[in-house]
DNA sequence: GTCTATACCCCGATAGAC
DNA sequence: GTCTATCGGGGTATAGAC
């Protein structure tokens, strides 16, 4: 009980302040337990760390096989499988400005080994879709993965820009509701690539 | 002299391990000055964050106004205005990483009137340099901030990809040169734009 | 302008009572 | 399983000699 109620606290507190500006003596303030309650659930601070971000990245992975072997046309397909990450940032917006700090750390933090076969299984799955789009001659060989950066940096950049308060007067309003800024987003990026990448 | 070798340091520590990671006690000993020096220098460890971020944004805003106003097709102007950005990550990159770190912090460690006034500048000149193109009905209304967006987080976000270690076996294969990497993804993101947003 | 020395605080982590 | 108490270390920052 306490440890799920531990990890959802340092969720929210490790995506807001980044691994570095969050202590255990401010955490354990926070969920009013005493600091000696967490070392008793995680071994330290990086393995409750470490658990955050394997908490955040259950991914269904499933659902994205299913759309991939599914009688979708390639274009629906390829709105779905944006989808899917719309609806997992839906469902846990916290690990977005975490992927960015990690980005920025290089991954630092991270067990290589979750990531590279996260990533790796996610760019199969998005090559394959890209692969039966009628693609243009011009970007037949592009590199999968500068799709995917574009997918998951103009989702994140979108997303936080739109959360903080810069920009307020500058942005297209959509009062802070995390909801219709990824809707939007993801719609942008799904019409944006298509029309790029597709002979219509 | 010493303040400007402070400041070098200081720039390339705090893009590699972010604003809390980084001690005045290491910077010194990198440095190889006493602590107390560094403190002669800048007032505290704030103030000298904030020197880092504004020398890093030492933009050469009159380049992007004479491309604006110059007989470029408008085509070119696009091209061009993407290349600003590209030569501005070359001369520094480390300013990639703060950028990352700034947006998931949402902006928390900077003065908001310098970035509130860069960004509001910026767009101004990108949607005027858009609104010359031969644009589809479908993005005339779309938000000027989210191909901001996706230009900054595709550079950034496939950037720090390249330059960590994660997925060496799964990505276009640059050699970690960070030169080429920009020069493909400002190209890829050139021309993914232009092909989705205009009329051919 | 650079140093030594130090004040003071909060950090992560643990021992041991209950 | 949660607590109090505490350790050792490193953090930011400054006073004052040179």
């Amino acid at each position: 009980m306490t440890k799920k109620n531990i990890l959802h606290i340092a969720t929210e507190e490790f995506s807001k302040y980044g691994y570095d500006a969050v202590s255990m003596n401010k955490l354990a303030a926070k969920l009013e337990v005493n600091k000696a309650t967490i070392y008793y659930h995680f071994k330290d601070k990086k393995s409750l760390y470490q658990e955050v971000i394997v908490s955040l990245m259950q991914k269904n992975r499933q659902k994205e096989y299913d759309i991939l072997n599914s009688n979708l046309t390639p274009k629906e397909k390829f709105f779905e499988i944006i989808n899917v990450t719309i609806s997992e940032f839906k469902d846990s917006p916290e690990i977005i400005p975490i992927i960015l700090r990690e980005m920025a750390n290089k991954g630092s933090n991270l067990e290589n080994i979750i990531i590279e076969k996260e990533i790796a299984e996610y760019l199969d799955i998005l090559s394959k879709i890209i692969l039966q789009l009628n693609l243009k001659e011009k970007y037949k060989d592009a590199d999968i993965s500068i799709i995917h950066s574009l997918i998951l940096g103009t989702l994140t950049t979108y997303f936080c820009m739109q959360m903080s308060s810069i920009g307020d007067n500058l942005l297209k309003d959509f009062g802070k509701n995390k909801n219709n800024v990824l809707n939007y987003s993801g719609d942008f990026i799904s019409n944006i690539l298509f029309d790029a990448l597709c002979i219509n």
